[in-house]
DNA sequence: CAGTATCCGATGCGATACTG
DNA sequence: CAGTATCGCATCGGATACTG
């Protein structure tokens, strides 16, 4: 009997489709991609999935032979990598992001916006290296328009780290960066650019020349706007 | 409200996915791709969907902006045609086989082979430009070990036009192909030779030796194993 | 922290029948 | 022929709670 999400068909994209045609295994692998591999991280990239269904997901992967589950370096718990097999759904993925940047140009709907998916993409593709300053540095992200508890964010860089708190740790802040939440979004995903959204004075960096000037070098955008 | 195949994320992929990480989708969309534009071609291609289930995603396909519907040029009913961003479609559902193609080279499972579908594809790829004839010609498949009423197939060429028929069309028979179904299939698929599949005696050719031996050029394999 | 177990409701989708 | 309408069950998946 063939399974509910089996085609019964030779075809090779029949097969493929076996296993990305499925709800939220696309973005499980981009999250696998982008470089999370603890179960808590990728669930971050997810948050409206459940724990479970995660889980699930990436049991599939695992049994398929498309990721691998080892026992985490430090702490409890795995990590879980891709495959050779399971990385080849990178391109496949990526052109996923350029057909819509390319075809989906719609507004992003309100629902869509997203502060705290926001925050940790902003993150993990943070540029520490190119951050000008030797020392601990702290930058504040006020989101205006995004609910109280989401609407503050820092980043502490430290030791060619970007840790991301929602908490203030205390430190003093450097840079000082407000944007709306929908503004700073489309500059993310690449709908806008960086000038342009400081021109329209949505977009403002409050702190040292060095930290301002050299924004867009640290300050990296997503895979799909670079 | 998040609808069913929604996501709530910004992010491009998740875009995309909201499309294509649906069942059946993504073969709804390579057969609007290989070139079926009319419901009972679409529905060949994807014989174990319901026809509902099938309408109902075309309208989705239509009302996102992907195809175009329009009345039929003869006959009743319409044309499904995708628009120019559903065609740049196309790449993603080309890299669905390919993957399949290098990573999933495990044997064809019995279930998945099936003769009409894979001489309704058969058929679809036949070069009658490059049969060596001028005439009528009609060439019959005998598919060894499928069921009886699958087991023989006519293909008649005529004007530059290939038929394919269930019933005997009656005509004279210029060339006989027999082989198992699975052999077929793999050939049809790349995973084996023509060469290899004649050799072991598996697929035999019975005709005038013109056709024979001019039989890989107009018996055209699936786009992926070109 | 890193997941699993359980529950239950919504709905996706397969089957069948029907209609212009 | 070209789809639509209806029905009903299976299952998918979201929510919650729980455990090592």
């Amino acid at each position: 009997m063939l399974k509910h999400n089996e085609y019964g068909q030779f075809c090779p994209v029949a097969k493929t489709a076996e296993i990305l045609a499925v709800k939220w295994m696309p973005l499980v692998i981009r999250e696998l991609l982008s470089g999370s591999f603890r179960f808590n991280d990728l669930q971050r990239g997810v948050p409206l999935m459940s724990p479970s269904l995660l889980s699930t997901r990436l049991k599939v992967l695992e049994d398929s032979g498309f990721v691998r589950r080892n026992p985490a370096k430090k702490g409890r718990g795995h990590e879980y990598h891709l495959t050779e097999a399971g990385k080849e759904l990178g391109p496949i993925v990526e052109m996923y992001g350029d057909w819509a940047q390319t075809w989906l140009q719609q507004k992003i709907a309100d629902q869509d916006l997203d502060p705290s998916l926001l925050m940790w993409d902003i993150r993990r593709n943070l540029d520490a290296a190119h951050f000008p300053t030797d020392r601990r540095a702290s930058v504040q992200f006020e989101l205006t328009g995004a609910k109280a508890k989401q609407r503050r964010w820092w980043v502490v860089f430290e030791e060619g780290e970007a840790d991301l708190c929602m908490k203030d740790p205390g430190h003093e802040v450097d840079l000082y960066i407000s944007s709306p939440l929908r503004a700073l979004t489309e500059v993310w995903i690449g709908k806008r650019s960086i000038s342009g959204a400081l021109k329209s004075g949505e977009l403002v960096l409050d702190g040292p020349r060095k930290l301002v000037d050299t924004f867009p070098n640290w300050f990296l955008l997503s895979a799909t706007a670079r």
